[in-house]
RNA sequence: GUGGGCGUAGCUCAGUUGGCUAGAGCGCUAGGUUGUGGUCCUAGAGGUCGCGGGUUCGAGCCCCGUCGUCCACCCCA
């Protein structure tokens, strides 16, 4: 048994996956980049105040928090999420706005690990901060539906709903309270401690039981101020405008307390394990002035990595990209062969790779099979004095010989490049 | 944080009511094939049965603890 493995919740990524997710941060950046969205790469830990700002009913704040006290005696958080990191860069820099924004990497949460969840996952995620615009939440929705359709996902189901401004939301919430207290009997218990917590959330429950007080519950669309509800009226016409399809739904709560207005949520409909939301996001107008700047609205979104590629796995969409290795040479005169030939490839941009030790030719044939690589340099003791190469094409065997002064070029032809 | 399942070879797993030197498939290495991979055949390497304690003449198997992992709850991406 190893004396070390990963610690609880982390792992390492190795080939396939990792080739998989660097593409997927690609395609990511080659979605949102031509939109405007410049990429920014906040510290991957923070003083801890900063998250604080994420809500203080929150599990992510009061028990899955990262955090420590360096040497400097400072109170260091890990970063659970990236919007509040964000937030804290715009207060720090000042851009002028529209400030639009992507971001991809690890966070970290302090959570008991189960399928698709981790303590430290991958996000990627953009935020537009300044513009107050609901053709901004649009455009923020529009973004990432368009991500799913360029990953190949079809089953993404969008649910919108509003949270409505920050005085409205508390007296949702306290209609909420009035309303499961009058009937904490047919709450379930697990529903009851929610109360307690976040009256908001017992929206959120999937238990049979609750169902019914749920579904009685006052609306939030009852709650929302004038202002809040053309708000999201507007949103809602521009993503019919875009053809975006969506539902409301007025029970989506989402997890964060600094959520106002527009909230969003995509869920996979092709995963049937229990966390099918492979992202989400909203409006957090007032988060930058909790941390010390001035009134700014924004929103944005983050998804899962992990739960988006589970979500890709069960549609059998954006497989890992193939090999990089064009040519593998195999070389049964020692090797020296070989440096020189996979150094020319290599120099002339072709992905060159070959066995070391002096291997047998089947042993090194076995190699080239693994590596991927649609052709074989074979070079053996007739080759070697007559100056030539053998190109075996991988796929259907077909082999042909070359001269060893342009075979560079020739193997160029072969790859059709 | 709560509850349950599972820890045996690199991987996926068998292992009977506790009883000789712990098995299979895949993978790996070598050979069959004196110059050619993906099919086939043969052989080989590889395990202090997660770790610690206990019960027993004897533990991979039973008991306790612990760590890890998976699943569900909670929470969330």
């Amino acid at each position: 048994m190893p004396k070390f493995a990963t610690s609880p919740g982390t792992r390492d990524i190795l080939a396939p996956d990792s080739a998989r997710w660097r593409h997927f941060q690609q395609v990511f950046a080659d979605v949102v980049e031509p939109a405007g969205y410049a990429h920014i790469i906040p510290p991957m830990f923070e003083d801890l105040g900063v998250f604080l700002r994420v809500g203080e009913t929150t599990e992510i704040v009061t028990k899955e928090m990262y955090d420590f006290e360096d040497k400097g005696g400072r109170r260091i958080a890990l970063r659970p999420e990236q919007t509040a990191s964000v937030c804290r860069a715009f207060v720090e820099h000042r851009p002028v706005t529209p400030w639009k924004v992507w971001y991809g990497g690890p966070n970290f949460r302090y959570e008991k690990p189960q399928q698709g969840r981790y303590r430290q996952f991958d996000q990627v995620g953009i935020e537009a901060l300044g513009p107050d615009d609901p053709q901004l939440d649009a455009e923020v929705i529009a973004l990432a539906m368009q991500f799913y359709a360029q990953l190949g996902l079809r089953q993404v189901r969008l649910s919108i709903n509003s949270l409505g401004d920050s005085g409205d939301r508390d007296r949702y919430a306290t209609a909420l309270r009035a309303h499961f207290s009058a009937h904490l009997d047919a709450l379930s218990a697990e529903s009851r401690a929610t109360l307690e917590r976040n009256p908001l959330r017992v929206l959120d429950s999937k238990r049979s039981e609750d169902a019914a007080v749920i579904a009685a519950a006052p609306k939030m669309a009852d709650h929302l101020s004038a202002d809040a509800a053309t708000h999201f009226a507007h949103v809602q016409a521009a993503l019919r405008s875009a053809s975006i399809q969506f539902v409301v739904d007025d029970r989506l709560v989402r997890g964060l307390d600094y959520y106002r207005r527009t909230t969003f949520e995509f869920v996979s409909t092709a995963l049937s394990a229990a966390h099918t939301a492979i992202g989400g996001g909203g409006r957090y107008d007032g988060l930058v002035a909790d941390l010390g700047g001035p009134e700014t609205p924004g929103i944005g979104f983050a998804l899962g990595l992990d739960r988006t590629l589970l979500a890709c796995d069960a549609e059998g969409v954006f497989a890992a990209p193939a090999s990089r290795v064009d040519v593998f040479v195999v070389d049964v005169t020692g090797g020296a062969e070989a440096t020189s030939i996979c150094s020319a490839l290599r120099a002339a941009g072709v992905g060159a790779d070959r066995a070391y030790e002096g291997k047998s030719m089947k042993s090194q044939m076995k190699a080239a099979d693994r590596s991927g690589a649609r052709i074989a340099i074979i070079i053996g003791d007739d080759e070697r004095t007559t100056n030539t190469a053998i190109i075996r094409t991988m796929d259907d065997g077909s082999q042909q010989s070359a001269q060893r002064d342009n075979l560079v070029a020739s193997v160029r032809q072969a790859l059709g490049r």
